[in-house]
DNA sequence: AACAATTGAGAGCAGTGCTCTTGACTTTGG
DNA sequence: CCAAAGTCAAGAGCACTGCTCTCAATTGTT
């Protein structure tokens, strides 16, 4: 688990051995919960049954963990946390200069882990779990993670001058429809993510962001048919290729 | 409810009293189905409930409708027969040889209904729920409207010649890792919906195909983050306008 | 060693999907 | 017209869920 962005009393190395046998039950808990995450679904996770797989009886887990919400919470920053690790180290791996090259490794990364985890990568990305809300101030720093690499490739090519070419301006044959309120809430993401890229660009990286969870979205969640489309890997090589073009990058 | 398009065996208008009543009954779980669904959301829909609100035991439900996965698999019908229906009349209300402007009636039509009827969205393209397998025979026609719709768009346009340029073709930079599988894919695919676009055409729809969905479902799942970004209307036209011209449309 | 905090077990409540039996009702055929 | 056949709702019951509460035992600390 990566560092989780302090924010609630954040507990620290654990001294007494009390901290310690506690830390380590919950962390069993917390990995016992991937496991049933994985194979059966956020749904259908159950307290109960990571109790028996814990060999402890179910209302003795509720020492460790509030509620069955918190437990998806804690599940959320760790698979936030893992897909955060694995696609910052492969964008790390690509040359700072290539953009392109960054972005693809990026999506790349993003894809391989939903295809490894489809169940965490659900409950991430995927449809809310009903009467589940995650906590925002618990989940927002690890939860950022990835859009955050992917705006500072764009915003880093951007400042190098290696943007393919200035896309038409936000206003363009729909101008009637480009609310103000839109380069005001543009003005704000930008200021939040210490971004330098224009209106456009930033408009964008948007659409390239939420496209590249919809060509993934559709694999994981089985959209596609079942076996019918069996070039999916090349399919996706394709849309990365497309993507990066409407970013701006090549 | 629209056509039902045939496969199993199709209950036809129903003749004798018995018949109309349990046509009744079963149309009326149908749509408390619906309104729970709309409300709770698909993991949390309740035989139980249903049975309550229906004025009966929950057994007796049971006569109507063999378990709760045959009750999904009506709601799922039954929303991809509402979304295909707005679909297709959006469309039909713009010109047939204003390309784009069907494509983007396409896409305001979706995204409307999205966001009217999150959970019932949730259901058809957000993650599966649980242990529910759609049953394929029953939902492929239904469940294909809308692609058929988007296609037959951009398809039009080809024949036309109205598609503003030639894209590259699958094979560029990247080109070792398009496999000769995806031709075939698409050729399968363009055989069965009967198209006449080229290998880079439909593969660009099939990416605009999935970045609508995966805008739409930003949106609607709430990633975007709550009340932060006020403009979604004008940056979903912003993300219309680029697509159309990734699609080739303009 | 004594104390107090922590922990696990167990019972229990309310909810779920689903099955089975029972009794009543409706439709139909002779 | 009446009985057989078909249909239906109700209720009990099983196994599961989340969650709470009490009680006893363990365990770390003083």
């Amino acid at each position: 688990m990566p560092a989780n962005n302090d924010s609630a009393p954040a507990p620290r190395a654990p001294r007494t051995p009390r901290e310690r046998a506690r830390a380590q039950t919950t962390a069993d808990i917390v990995r016992l919960g991937r496991e049933h995450l994985a194979v059966h679904g956020a749904a259908a996770l159950s307290l109960r049954a990571v109790a028996r797989d814990l060999g402890v009886v179910s209302s003795a887990v509720y020492r460790y963990v509030q509620n069955r919400d918190e437990l998806l919470t804690l599940l959320l920053i760790d698979a936030y946390g893992e897909l955060g690790d694995e696609v910052e180290a492969a964008v790390a791996r690509v040359p700072e200069a290539d953009f392109a090259g960054r972005f693809r490794a990026l999506g790349r990364a993003v894809r391989g882990w939903a295809v490894r985890e489809p169940a965490r990568y659900a409950l991430l990305f995927g449809s809310p779990v009903p009467g589940y809300r995650a906590p925002a101030e618990r989940t927002a720093g690890p939860g950022t993670r990835v859009i955050r690499s992917l705006t500072a490739i764009v915003d880093a090519a951007w400042r190098a001058g290696a943007l393919r070419a200035e896309p038409e301006p936000l206003a363009g044959p729909s101008a009637a429809a480009v609310s103000a309120q839109l380069a005001v809430d543009l003005a704000a993401i930008r200021e939040e993510l210490g971004l330098a890229l224009p209106d456009g660009l930033l408009a964008r990286g948007a659409l390239v962001w939420t496209s590249l969870f919809g060509a993934i979205s559709f694999e994981v969640f089985g959209q596609y048919g079942e076996g019918t489309f069996a070039a999916k890997d090349a399919l996706f090589e394709h849309h990365l290729q497309v993507l990066a073009g409407v970013a701006g990058l090549e």
